[in-house]
RNA sequence: UGGCCUAUGGUGUAACUGGCAACACGUCUGAUUUUGGUUCAGAAGAGUCUAGGUUCGAGCCCUAGUAGGCCAACCA
């Protein structure tokens, strides 16, 4: 019997033959971001292989942060990362940690490298070592602080902790290559002097370590069997190596994968962060943004986040990802999950000339055909009612390619009558402005008796009992799709039309009790979610994503 | 320029690690449909960057080349 078991990728095989060859009993990862700025789409996808690999093997993912840098890192970045997480639906149980919760036994073990000759205290300045540290191509020559004895170096390094120096006078290296071909080899810095108050230790310390000094360690103190990170940090796994090695601690082992690339889509702190700040877009929530916020604020669901890395994989060459498989994932969950409900985004009145002017009937209108359980509700039919500007052609083509609404033109109302159009008004400026039609007795759904038929269904929403409703149309950011093979500033690509806003939407009454963070289908437009600036009298939906179209043969 | 990494339909990933390339998205057909949605059935589309080599046999191994990515921050 084959099972047709999904292939591995290329982490997975590792960690099977890890467990397989008894290397590990379990696999422990980490999601180690740094707190200086809020998590985007990249970020979820290395969220989901960490905490997901551990799901899968039974084992466990810590949340780290990495924090050695007080210049840039605050507490408020570290809430909105733990929010990001719990909303994706992964947890960490008490496994929060801080790299500078390991600040005294990092420093403990910077002292044990000078002890044994691997490292010392350099007083070149920084464009002075930069210069001596040579190129790639060619080797570089040593600090004359480099043959400095253990008994100087010692005094020196605890000089620093204590304050004795300036930011930038001395720094601790590690005594590795300076001829390597790898520049991360040439005699890294260990630790930097910064009298800067740190996020979470205040003004304890006034030397920090790197990112090399900490990260490798931090997982090796938390036993972890698998780290994971982005391709760039491939050259800085034979330091990390080394210092494992030279610390003699328990040796973790970096696997390094590919980053996320979206099309139409920028993914770096530093763009996001001038997108915010120079106001192109309204904040780091802003549906827009490829954020987790924002992501959530624009209405897509954890659970497609997780089906899109899913779908995506992982792997170690650098691409780039269709947006459309993202939109796929959200169309895919919200299909299900969504209740479809009628809104109209251009109102065109339509007046049923053979409907009482006094009578409204309610009509039974089911909330999911994808799913029974959601329900029926009912609506209110009268004879004005609106229906979008889009659906009436005044010269429409063939019938067999428009279906809906054109002089003489037949189509059904969903979940109520089919009515003729009879005919209809201009405005002096040439613009539909009400519509005639009469409905068919006859034709009320679910009584139909099926003499007639139609090819178009419209929605539609009774013109007294309608909601107004706001409702802001988002698209893509970008208009060029590869935006990391553009050589000019990002900026001029961004999308003028990214957002539309609707002012004058109608929508059913039943949307009355709509809350924040509801979402559902307008019926032939698309998925949209109720935005944390709605209020009880003013309505306002985010378009998430379109339905698929296929109108176009 | 020195080194490291990568190279499979339009896009993202597979190929039990040598046995004539699969899945998803996208595209196109048709059916169903009271959403031009969903669902269903089907199609087109790569011979695996190039050139050698090893082998009975290579997308998987070797060599060279080409292309792309990464590295010369007291950022991570």
């Amino acid at each position: 019997m084959e099972e047709n078991k999904k292939s591995l990728n290329f982490i997975e095989q590792m960690i099977e033959k890890d467990l397989e060859e008894g290397r590990h009993k379990t696999v422990v990862s980490r999601f180690p971001p740094e707190p200086n700025g809020y998590l985007h789409i990249g970020h979820a996808k290395s969220i989901c292989l960490n905490f997901g690999l551990a799901e899968k093997y039974g084992g466990k993912c810590n949340l780290r942060f990495d924090d050695t840098d007080p210049e840039k890192e605050e507490t408020k970045y570290v809430e909105s990362i733990k929010d990001n997480i719990r909303w994706l639906g992964f947890d960490w149980e008490d496994r929060e940690y801080y790299a500078s919760d390991y600040f005294d036994q990092l420093y403990i073990w910077a002292t044990d490298l000078i002890k044994k000759g691997k490292a010392y205290v350099d007083d070149l300045p920084a464009d002075a070592f930069n210069k001596i540290k040579g190129t790639p191509a060619r080797p570089g020559t040593p600090s004359p602080y480099r043959e400095r004895s253990v008994e100087e170096n010692l005094y020196l390094f605890s000089r620093m902790k204590e304050g004795a120096f300036e930011d930038g006078e001395k720094v601790l290296r590690a005594k590795i290559d300076l001829s390597s071909p790898n520049m991360h080899m040439r005699d890294p810095i260990l630790y930097r002097i910064k009298h800067t108050a740190h996020h979470r230790t205040g003004s304890k310390w006034c030397i920090y370590p790197t990112y090399d000094m900490a990260h490798g360690q931090s997982d090796s103190i938390e036993s972890i069997t698998h780290s994971l990170c982005t391709l760039e940090f491939e050259v800085h796994r034979p330091l990390y190596e080394w210092l494992i090695e030279n610390l003699e601690i328990y040796p973790s082992k970096q696997t390094e994968f590919a980053r996320l690339n979206l099309s139409y889509t920028v993914v770096s702190k530093r763009s996001l962060r001038e997108l915010v700040e120079l106001g192109h877009v309204n904040g780091w929530d802003d549906p827009r943004m490829p954020t987790i916020s924002g992501m959530k604020r624009r209405g897509f669901t954890p659970e497609a986040v997780k089906k899109f890395a899913d779908t995506i994989g992982v792997a170690r060459r650098n691409g780039l990802t269709d947006v459309a498989v993202l939109e796929h994932a959200v169309r895919e969950d919200l299909n299900k999950k969504a209740n479809r409900v009628f809104g109209i985004m251009n109102p065109l009145k339509v007046i049923i000339t053979n409907w009482p002017e006094d009578k409204t009937e309610m009509l039974t209108a089911i909330n999911n055909p994808e799913d029974p359980a959601a329900g029926t509700r009912k609506i209110p039919f009268t004879q004005e009612i609106y229906v979008d500007q889009g659906d009436f052609m005044e010269n429409p083509p063939s019938p067999g390619k428009w279906f809906r609404l054109g002089p003489d033109r037949e189509v059904r109302l969903k979940f109520a009558y089919i009515i003729k159009c009879t005919g209809y008004k201009k405005a002096e400026d040439g613009s539909i402005e009400e519509l005639y039609a009469e409905y068919d007795p006859e034709t009320k759904s679910g009584q139909d008796t099926g003499r007639k038929k139609v090819k178009g269904t419209l929605g539609w929403v009774s013109a007294s009992y309608a909601i107004n409703a706001e409702i802001r149309m988002y698209d893509r950011l970008f208009t060029t799709e590869n935006m990391s093979a553009i050589k000019d500033d990002f900026k001029n690509h961004l999308n003028p039309d990214s957002l539309k806003i609707i002012s004058n939407a109608v929508v059913e009454p039943s949307l009355k009790k709509a809350k924040v963070g509801d979402q559902v289908q307008f019926e032939r437009i698309g998925y949209f979610r109720v935005d944390e600036d709605s209020t009880q009298d003013h309505l306002i939906f985010n378009r998430t994503v379109t339905l698929r179209d296929n109108r176009n043969k």
